[in-house]
DNA sequence: TATAATACGGACAAATTTATCCGTACTTGA
DNA sequence: TCAAGTACGGATAAATTTGTCCGTATTATA
């Protein structure tokens, strides 16, 4: 495992935010199990440009971020399902708020964007 | 400079507001200017854990990505004032919201993130 | 009996971001 | 004249994140 050099820099709440919500498909994921997307292989599938590695890993460390739980039921082949733990709940009216401030300003951010 | 291999993704308005958001320092710059700290040797004493080269990469970005604007007075010695532009005060309430989520659960999410 | 589906993980490579170290130019004050 | 302040940028190294390729195990279905 990858062993950080530098301690994370949480000074301020919104980098609190952004330490847990920063992965380039965490948003995906989140989202994907508020709405009843919850078992890795259909979260696979409904984010298909993501490996199922890197999707792993970062639903490890929202586990390991208080925001979902993970319940694995003991049957053959395995289930696994996420779900949104209280905290994570409480990210969903942010994470509304802030896809809205996006969409609101869509046009003129995909021009200044480089893709 | 960098060059990009493969293309940002934009699907939905929460990536848009991280692709313009993400970056250590973008943070407290956005915040720093919105509290009239605005000339980059200012900003660079503010936040001394940060390199003048990496702030002044940030600071480029977020006026590529019309959050800042950029006023250079030909001056000696050179002054520079960088301002929220209309995007960028559109998104402090954001900031705001996001931040205060950070504080109310800093306590729980201090325990979990590793530093 | 192969194939696909379920879920997970190690080792390593590629991409990206952040930091370091160098240098430019001009001016004011000691 | 020398140090310090102002602002900027190239080249490269280090840190970090993301992706690829391998392999494990079990069960139902064709």
């Amino acid at each position: 495992m990858y062993e950080r050099k530098t301690p994370v820099n949480i000074d301020c709440g919104l980098h609190l935010f952004m330490e847990v919500m920063n992965g380039k498909w965490k948003i995906n994921l989140v989202w994907c199990i508020y709405n009843e997307i919850k078992r890795p292989s259909d979260l696979q599938r409904k984010i298909p440009n993501a490996t199922r590695r890197v999707l792993e890993g970062q639903l490890k460390q929202l586990v390991n971020h208080g925001i979902l739980s993970k319940k694995t039921y003991d049957v053959k082949p395995p289930k696994v399902e996420y779900s949104l733990t209280e905290l994570g709940e409480s990210l969903i009216p942010i994470i509304k708020s802030t896809a809205k401030w996006g969409e609101d300003n869509r046009e003129e951010l995909e021009k200044l964007i480089v893709k």
